[in-house]
DNA sequence: GCGGACTGCTTACCT
DNA sequence: ACAGGTAAGCAGTCCGCG
């Protein structure tokens, strides 16, 4: 890799000053590139030399049969296209000879088939170098497109038939022909999508800036005492994190189609309703909104931010090819729900008003809408990411929709509508259409753009485009970081079916009936209160396994005769001795960086708030994806599904955890309850968790650290059900219903003023009087339900997800699914993943929507039952019993 | 014909 | 399309009960 070392500030982004006319010749790049700007040029070729520019997206260019790398040039703020001009070309791979290949007619003849070529490769599955064909074709589509007759169905099609064998085609192999051609070419290059290119004198070339790179060595350093491979990769990962990102350049844009019937959305494919109104909120500080011009329609007095203009269109046509100036004009386009709604939308509506192809600046994908300029990134898709979702915005979000998404991250709501979008004045169809693509652009820049700056970090770990990274799930971020390895490495990427014909299933059995193999350890909880208790864990215990334990489809089950002894406990497993296993090396180096580096860093207060702000981004980044990367290998959908290495994995956490709480009770401990990689202590002192944590170290090669000290924590008899009092009185709850999201608001609120209760008892002593408020709580919310003193029938409901359509559910008929089926005969639109709110009311089916029902109906004894449940969770740990509390008699209790 | 014991389905949660 | 384990509520079924 040609580096050469830069400064820093070379590519900051600040704005470059206007200086005295020169001639264009001799014009510094950046004036010249702001002249051609006016032009919009299409496409933007990177000129010969680009000063330093990151590499946001890649893709096939069909016209010109060659790879596209779209570089974004950050003083600028432009996109740059530069072309493939090493001849490289599409492939594949397979094990028959060109001799016998020669024989296919189909593929000879094939128009996209350019010629053969033998390498050698290593396959990790027998160990073993092997020579196979690399069958060169002249453009992807011909390897596996979309058609039929490709190459890579033909070779084995055709195979048997042409050399009289019959139909024994499955000793014929095709390899790597289902990989993206652009992500190809990414592995082949080893280029780093995300990170810092330049061209010089056309070719494509990194760039190093000395600043960074000493850091990196300083990096290096801190794992001085790892082998050799593993400061390869911490060293790579390491340049990967350590780079900054750009200032994006942005739009936001949402779009507003008038509609026939209010409650139903407008179909994007058709695209029969005028577009009325567009709104753009971009980071450069425009706002605007783009209107249709309409008969009827009022002014209105509906506030707009100061510095917004309204802008009139007399047709539609214009309105659209005002939007397109958008859409050609700013590197990054951000959307909610784009690719199937407002992109879609446009671009079929522009067809139908006649544009011409090389107008529309949007590329129609099957399930995705790109634009021909810059990078689209919609939202929605990666908000819905489940690990998003999950780990970088723990759970703060609950509905895929902007305004639930909006309120949670940013505290921004849409605005309410309190009639049909046609009949709104136009300040107040603005005032509604500027709010959504604030909300959507505000998603981007909170917390100093983490969000663009998490997609660009996940893009450079998983080397891929940031459009296909924030549409995508974690197992594809982590099979292309694998993939890229193995071209590294010069490997044969295997087939899924290789490795499961060599590597075969799993061999425990689940708990839960259906599952593959069996999970992790739940420990028995010892129901009370109990003080001073201190949670242990081991860090990142999966990643960790896979380290310590050289896990990975080649080492599990290896072909050696000598590792065979190598057992992994609980399990007929063995696991290699020899060589080490890609996927541990790779996630091993991960978690060390995670938990040496980016955490500590993370934490440090000596290091400025922007430092701080980007290691907690990347270790954030980071977690991520080691969350999950012990779950792909259970997963039919991973490209190098494994379920051994998935067996093994959690077979060794079983037995980690078992010697960690045998050792704890020979130090005296009592183990109050554990979680698969967790245990709970009772009142240890600082010499037992010193003593354990050192045993851990030394006897398991895991580290095991104080997570936090509960100052008192309550366990019933369930596991996953309890609660924890910290030091500074946060009430930690866990799995109760109390917490969970679909419970009553009055109910929740009910738990609410329990652990407000509970968070002022600082010593046993304490608990009597915390006993009497929590037994008035319960008194008055008994009383309020009984006497049917709700505010609302808001409070009284009920939100549970629907997981499919309401017809799909033919075993049974949950009561989510009896209120949806109300509703839709109602003529609301129902759908998978709606939210379904509902109370429950005396008369059959005992269930209503919320929005159709009324006081008097509602069954308050069934609200009392669900009261008495949530929180004999709780009660029955402290000794206290609902129905004494509520002065129910035993008689009563009896009849 | 009815009610209790049981199983299975569904959702939400934990690590 | 990352995994398995647990709790809870309800739907539906079976079976005994003169």
């Amino acid at each position: 890799m040609t580096q050469k070392q830069r400064r820093l500030d070379e590519f900051s982004s600040i704005p470059a000053k206007k200086e005295k006319p020169v001639k264009e010749e001799e014009m510094p790049f950046t004036q010249q590139v702001i002249k051609e700007k006016e032009k919009y040029a299409f496409p933007p070729v990177a000129p010969e030399n680009l000063p330093p520019s990151f590499f946001v997206s890649a893709t096939y260019d069909g016209k010109k049969g060659k790879a596209l790398i779209k570089l974004y040039e950050p003083k600028t703020q432009r996109i740059y296209f530069w072309y493939d001009n090493t001849g490289h070309k599409p492939y594949l791979l397979t094990n028959l000879s060109p001799m016998e290949l020669e024989k296919i007619d189909r593929l000879m003849r094939h128009p996209g088939f350019d010629h053969f070529e033998l390498v050698e490769k290593y396959d990790a599955l027998t160990d073993r170098n092997i020579v196979v064909t690399k069958v060169v074709a002249k453009d992807p589509l011909a390897i596996g497109g979309r058609a039929r007759g490709c190459l890579r169905d033909i070779i084995p099609e055709d195979y048997p038939k042409t050399a009289g064998l019959g139909d024994s085609s499955e000793n014929v192999k095709v390899w790597e022909a289902k990989i993206k051609y652009y992500q190809c070419y990414i592995y082949d290059n080893q280029l780093s999508p995300g990170m810092i290119y330049e061209v010089k004198d056309g070719k494509l070339v990194q760039t190093a800036v000395s600043e960074i790179e000493r850091k990196i060595e300083e990096i290096c350093r801190v794992f001085e005492g790892e082998g050799k491979e593993e400061k390869e990769y911490i060293e790579r990962w390491a340049r990967l994190l350590e780079y900054p990102a750009p200032k994006f350049r942005r739009a936001a844009i949402d779009i507003e189609v008038l509609t026939d019937v209010p409650t139903r959305v407008p179909d994007p494919r058709e695209a029969a309703q005028p577009v009325i109104c567009v709104s753009v909120y971009a980071s450069d500080g425009n706002k605007r909104v783009l209107l249709l011009r309409r008969r009827g329609i009022r002014e209105g007095n509906a506030r707009l931010p100061a510095d917004v203009e309204l802008e009139f269109y007399d047709s539609e046509e214009a309105l659209i090819r005002a939007v397109f100036d958008v859409l050609w004009d700013y590197p990054f386009v951000i959307t909610f729900n784009g690719d199937d709604f407002d992109l879609r939308y446009l671009r079929h509506r522009a067809e139908r008003f006649g544009f011409k192809r090389d107008e529309i600046p949007i590329e129609l994908g099957r399930r995705v809408c790109l634009l021909k300029y810059g990078v689209h990134i919609d939202l929605y898709k990666f908000f819905f990411n489940r690990s998003i979702q999950i780990y970088a915005f723990s759970n703060r979000y609950r509905d895929i929709t902007l305004n639930d998404v909006g309120r949670a991250l940013i505290e921004l709501t849409k605005f309410k509508l309190e009639k049909p979008l046609g009949e709104l004045s136009y300040t107040e169809l603005a005032q509604y259409c500027l709010r959504d693509s604030e909300i959507t652009f505000k998603l981007t820049s909170f917390n100093d753009d983490l969000v663009m700056k998490l997609i660009l970090v996940l893009a450079r770990i998983s080397r891929m485009p940031m459009e296909d990274v924030s549409r995508q799930g974690v197992s594809r971020w982590i099979r292309n970081f694998m993939h890229s390895e193995h071209r590294r490495k010069n490997m044969l990427i295997p087939n899924m079916e290789d490795i499961l014909a060599v590597k075969g299933k799993t061999a425990t059995t689940a708990i839960i009936k259906g599952k593959k193999y069996k999970g992790a350890i739940v420990v028995e909880p010892v129901p009370g209160v109990h003080f001073n208790v201190a949670v242990m864990d081991f860090a990142s215990l999966y990643p960790s396994i896979i380290k310590v334990w050289n896990l990975g489809y080649q080492s599990i089950l290896c072909p050696h005769e000598e590792c065979k002894s190598n057992i992994v406990p609980d399990t007929p497993h063995w696991v290699c001795k020899k060589k080490r296993a890609l996927e541990s090396l790779l996630i091993g180096s991960l978690r060390d960086l995670r938990v040496k580096w980016y955490k500590p860093k993370s934490k440090d207060k000596t290091l400025s708030e922007d430092v701080r702000n980007w290691y907690r981004l990347v270790q954030g980044a980071l977690k991520v994806i080691l969350n999950a990367s012990y779950g792909v290998f259970g997963a039919e959908s991973f490209d190098l599904y494994c379920p051994p290495v998935a067996e093994a994995t959690a077979a060794i956490g079983r037995h980690t955890i078992t010697r960690i709480i045998k050792k704890a009770e020979e130090l005296g401990i009592q183990v109050l309850y554990g979680d698969t990689d967790s245990i709970f202590l009772k009142n240890p002192t600082e010499e037992q968790i010193m003593e354990l944590s050192q045993w851990s170290e030394r006897e398991l090669k895991l580290g095991l650290d104080v997570d936090k000290v509960y100052r008192y924590s309550v366990f019933s008899s369930r596991k996953k059900n309890y609660l924890g009092v910290l030091e500074d009185g946060t009430v930690d709850v866990k799995g109760l219903t109390g917490k969970k999201r679909h419970i009553p608001v009055i109910i929740k609120n009910a738990f609410e003023e329990m652990k407000a209760a509970l968070a002022r008892v600082k010593t046993p002593a304490d608990f009597e009087e915390a006993k009497k408020e929590i037994c008035k709580i319960i008194r008055d919310y008994y009383m309020r339900l009984k006497k049917r003193q709700w505010e609302t029938l808001e409070d009284l409901a009920f939100h549970v997800v629907l997981g499919e359509a309401p017809e799909k559910y033919v075993k049974t008929t949950p009561q989510h699914v009896k209120a949806a089926t109300l509703l839709q005969k109602r003529g609301v639109e129902i759908k998978a993943g709606d939210l379904i709110s509902f109370v429950k009311v005396v008369k059959e089916p005992h269930v209503k929507p919320v929005e159709l029902a009324t006081n008097n109906e509602i069954d308050v004894d069934k609200y009392i039952a669900y009261l008495r449940s949530t929180f004999d969770q709780v009660l029955d740990a402290l000794g206290l019993d609902f129905d004494e509390i509520i002065g129910m008699t035993k008689l009563e209790r009896f009849m």
